[in-house]
DNA sequence: TCTAAGGTGCGTCACGCCTG
DNA sequence: CAGGCGTGACGCACCTTAGA
C-alpha cells in the first residue's frame, strides 16, 4: 500500500500508438496493454502494409465532473443527482460516440490485472478482447496463503470494471485463518492480493462453533459489531475501487482531450492545405 | 536543515439509489 | 421497504518541493 504523491498513474496522458503491419487483413495482433481502461483502436490510416492503430481511450464528453457552483448545498444536490462513474464508464463501454464512429473503434473491457489483449485489425474495424488471467493471492511477504490455511471465502459484490462492461465479474474476497488463529484480510491495491495479518474474523464470516447460541445477548453484540466490521471493509474495498475509477475515468477524459485536440489539428491542416490547392487552381 | 504548502491516498461517515 | 452499494465529503498521514 504506497502512499505519498505521485503523478497520474503512468503519467500517461497520450495516445498509445501500435503500428501493425498489415499484409492481408484481417490481422492479428497481440499486445500487453498496461491500462485498464475502456479503450478505442483507432486505425488513423497509413500507407503502404503499415497501419497506425491508436489505443485511446474514450470518455463521454458530456459527462462533467464537477460544477462551479461554490455552494455546498446545492453542490451536494448537484452531486446526488449526476450519474455514477459506473455508469459513465458503463457508456465508455458502449458502442462509441460520434467523434469515434468516423474511426474504426471497438471498446474494451477492463480489469485490474495485467491484461493481454488481442487485437484484430480488419479494413474497417479493429476488435481486441482480454484475456485476464487469475488473480495472486500472497501475503504481503510474498508468502503464499493457500498452504495450510483455513481459508473463508467471502463474496465482495464490488463490481470490477469487466461488470462495467456487461461481462459481470464478482470480487472475492478471501479471509483466511492460520493455524495460530490469526486471520489475513486482503490489503493492497487492486492488481495483486495480498494478504495481511488481521487481529480478528472479518464480520459477516460466522466461525461455526458447536454449542455457542447465535442468540445470546452477548453474542447479538458481536454479531452487531461483526456486521459494522464487514461494512467497513466492504466500504474500504468499495472507496478504493471507486477511487480507481474515478482515476480512470479522469484518463478517459484526459485521453479524449488528446484525441481531439488531435484530430482537430489534422482537420486544422487538412483545411489549410485545401485552401492552398484552391488558391493554386485559382491563381 | 527546517518548515510550510500542496498533493495524494486512505479510512470512515453520510446519503441517495437500486434491488429483492 | 430494508439492506446493500456507490460515491462525495472530511479528516488524517505521509511525501515532495520550494523558500527561508
Amino acid at each position: 500500500m504506497s502512499e505519498g504523491s505521485g503523478d497520474l498513474e503512468n503519467g500517461n496522458q497520450g495516445l498509445s500508438v501500435v503500428h501493425v503491419t498489415i499484409p492481408n487483413q484481417p490481422v492479428q495482433v497481440q499486445s500487453v496493454i498496461q491500462s485498464n481502461q475502456p479503450s478505442v483502436i483507432q486505425t488513423t490510416g497509413g500507407t503502404g502494409s503499415v497501419q497506425t492503430i491508436q489505443v485511446v481511450r474514450v470518455a463521454n464528453v458530456d459527462e462533467e465532473l464537477s460544477s462551479d457552483d461554490s455552494e455546498a448545498k446545492k453542490r451536494r444536490e448537484i452531486l446526488a443527482r449526476r450519474p455514477s462513474y459506473r455508469k459513465i464508464l458503463n457508456d465508455l463501454s458502449s458502442p462509441v460516440n460520434k467523434m469515434d464512429e468516423e474511426s474504426n473503434s471497438s471498446q474494451s473491457q477492463d480489469g485490474d490485472h495485467e491484461t493481454a489483449q488481442n487485437l484484430t485489425s480488419s479494413a474497417n474495424a479493429v476488435h481486441y478482447q482480454q484475456v485476464v488471467p487469475a488473480g495472486t493471492i500472497q501475503l504481503a511477504d510474498g508468502t503464499p496463503v493457500s498452504q495450510g490455511l483455513q481459508t473463508l471465502t467471502m463474496t465482495n459484490s464490488s463490481p470490477t470494471s469487466a461488470s462495467n462492461a456487461g461481462a459481470g465479474s464478482t470480487t472475492i474476497v478471501q479471509y483466511a485463518q492460520g493455524p495460530d488463529g490469526q486471520f489475513y484480510i486482503p490489503v493492497g491495491g487492486t492488481n495483486v492480493q495480498a494478504y495481511q495479518i488481521a487481529t480478528s474474523l472479518p464480520q459477516g464470516v460466522v466461525m461455526a462453533t458447536a454449542g455457542s447460541p447465535m442468540s445470546s445477548p452477548q453474542h447479538m453484540s458481536e454479531e452487531g459489531s461483526r456486521k459494522r466490521e464487514l461494512r467497513l471493509l466492504k466500504n474500504r474495498e468499495a472507496a478504493r475501487e471507486c477511487r480507481r475509477k474515478k482515476k480512470e475515468y479522469v484518463k478517459c477524459l484526459e485521453n479524449r482531450v488528446a484525441v481531439l485536440e488531435n484530430q482537430n489539428k489534422t482537420l486544422i491542416e487538412e483545411l489549410k492545405a485545401l485552401k492552398e490547392l484552391y488558391c493554386q487552381k485559382e491563381g
